[in-house]
DNA sequence: TTGAAAGCGTTACCAA
DNA sequence: TTGGTAACGCTTTCAA
């Protein structure tokens, strides 16, 4: 029984029910309840009860609602890391289209760790939010399988490997890669790093295949710089990428499977004192909003979030009120090259 | 009656309830709701309900407790606009930290609109968070004072002038505007522009009369430039900074009262031509996370976001969990000058 | 088209 | 300490 803190318990006016509005227009809870759904009704019974809900200032308890429905209009936006720019964007302008759409964003943040992600996973569920939008951290979770035959899951960036019946909103890594490495063999660039996350590749982000086939192609030889993805601490990530990056034999440009990536190796380089784009090419793989002030040699690919968050939103809810199937969606890269990002140092 | 769509509604294994448990232990609901709580029950009690929650695998049923309770464990997020860079990751350290206190974040962005603002509020409300942390756009809206009575509110930025019972963290704009001015003084800056947002100034952010109170101290003089707050579209506000940047008699400092600002000022430099901070001294005013890379001449001003969200997630919590008096605390400013800010341009 | 009644899964009051 | 019972406010089935 409500009973609320002292501080709070008495400004609460109390507000009407729908048996309220029952009483007010003396008709029965139920058909006030079909009616104000416009779910049926007289086109009188409709008008009045509208009157009668607006005069009151009736607004639906979605909990209550809820708690009989089995549905809350709440989507549940999971992402792995919001220390991350990119998720940290995605993450808004998803809860962003939500509420445009009209349902709200429970949103929570596995902050890097799979383990967490597994526990957010269960009390968010338990908050029965009507979908899922989930930027995975391990795609590999046998959990997915389950949660994706209760409600529609829709994953953004990997595919669940586990749960077939889980939408998916995934970026063509092929085509991305391929529009680098040949950016950057036109350069002039012979010897790369590629700087990617600690984390095994997956399905739809099978990074050291790629880049392998790309080297091969292009006639480049690769050096695999295995990051831990975000954190709060950016001087250990900047610490790690100057490691890397510097030495006698150094590679003349870095290609950075992420942004937050990108941004420390440009600190990096600065530590090192190597000129961006002159000594050291860098690309992006994600462009975040601020990447052209991030360093003019940054050139990064463009994956459209728009586009990524109209795919994801559009078919979960697509899924949640028409029933329709969830797919996979592609989504294409585009190359944006910012100022002058070569030309290639002429050292051997 | 739960229907859910014909696509999921059987793969959901119907969850164990409280009764469910009950009839395991041969107990009533109300005891085991109590012994689940830890709020009574003997040793003996608790250890058997305990076990045969865990062994049926129960899970609480949060909505039905929110409706039963009134509570429902879950606070809301409403933010001014998500596309400034600031608010964005304010937004999700709010979310990451409520996370970790046991609370799962509602979130929601009035983009920009005040009137959007109004209606989100309204919608929040209806979901019946068990409080608000909110950046808000307009703080002198009268809606703040009835909802501030009805659940605990810490606005963050601005106190909310018609709700005195609300908390708030606000910044020491004072202080700040002091250590800005103070420090393009030492540089030889004579005449500055300050980039602020169009929306009238508050309370906490009295920002005209702090400008015009710190030119008049540091015998400087000012041009002020009213910009729309962050949208989607970056050239526009830059096209807007270029012109009131550019000209012949142009300031030779740039204060912006934004990080958002602080970026498109750097563009407008960029655009005219413009070295920072050779021809022009670029000052920020939040300290976002990339500050450092996105031109050697930007300082900022570092509020410790980390600060702002544990007093405000703090304050709301202990007003929620233990009725405890909401207040203003105020977050004093670090000025964070990066490379070579000066030296100030020797032209008259 | 309308309504009565049975839930939905908890919490909280009050009596035992 | 325990248990019965009445909410909480809505949705949905089923009968009228």
């Amino acid at each position: 029984m409500a009973v609320g803190g002292a501080t709070y318990a008495h400004g609460v006016p109390k507000r009407p029910t729908l048996q309220d509005v029952a009483d007010a227009v003396g008709l029965a809870p139920a058909t006030v309840s079909y009616a104000l759904r416009g779910e049926r009704g007289s086109a009188d019974t409709l008008a009045r009860v509208q009157a009668a809900a607006t005069a009151l200032g009736y607004q639906i308890n979605p909990i209550a609602a809820a708690l009989a429905s089995g549905r809350s209009r709440t989507v549940a936006v999971l992402c792995g890391s919001t220390r991350d720019l990119w998720q940290q964007s995605l993450t808004a302008d998803l809860a962003r289209a939500l509420l445009a759409e009209g349902r709200h964003a429970l949103v929570a943040d596995a902050d890097g760790h799979p383990e967490r992600e597994e526990a957010l996973l269960a009390k968010l569920r338990d908050q029965r939010p009507d979908g899922l939008l989930v930027a995975p951290l391990d795609p590999f979770a046998a959990q997915w399988e389950e949660l994706a035959r209760q409600l529609p899951v829709v994953a953004i960036g990997d595919r669940l490997a586990e749960a077939p019946s889980a939408g998916a909103v995934v970026f063509d890594n092929a085509r991305g890669f391929a529009q680098v490495f040949d950016h950057l063999a036109e350069l002039g660039h012979r010897r790369i790093a590629v700087v990617l996350p600690e984390r095994p590749s997956t399905p739809d982000r099978p990074a050291e295949r790629l880049v392998a086939r790309e080297a091969r192609r292009c006639g480049m030889s690769v050096d695999l710089v295995r990051t831990a993805p975000a954190t709060a601490d950016a001087d250990t990530m900047t610490d790690h990428l100057a490691t890397a990056l510097g030495g006698r034999d150094r590679p003349t440009a870095a290609f950075c499977l992420t942004d937050s990536f990108a941004f420390a190796v440009l600190r990096a380089a600065r530590r090192l004192g190597l000129e961006v784009p002159g000594d050291l090419s860098v690309v992006g793989f994600e462009d975040v909003e601020f990447a052209d002030l991030a360093g003019p040699g940054l050139t990064t690919v463009d994956w459209g979030r728009g586009a990524v968050v109209d795919a994801a939103v559009g078919q979960l809810l697509a899924a949640v009120d028409d029933d329709e199937p969830l797919r996979t969606v592609t989504i294409s890269p585009r190359l944006v090259v910012r100022g002058t990002t070569g030309p290639a140092p002429s050292r051997s």
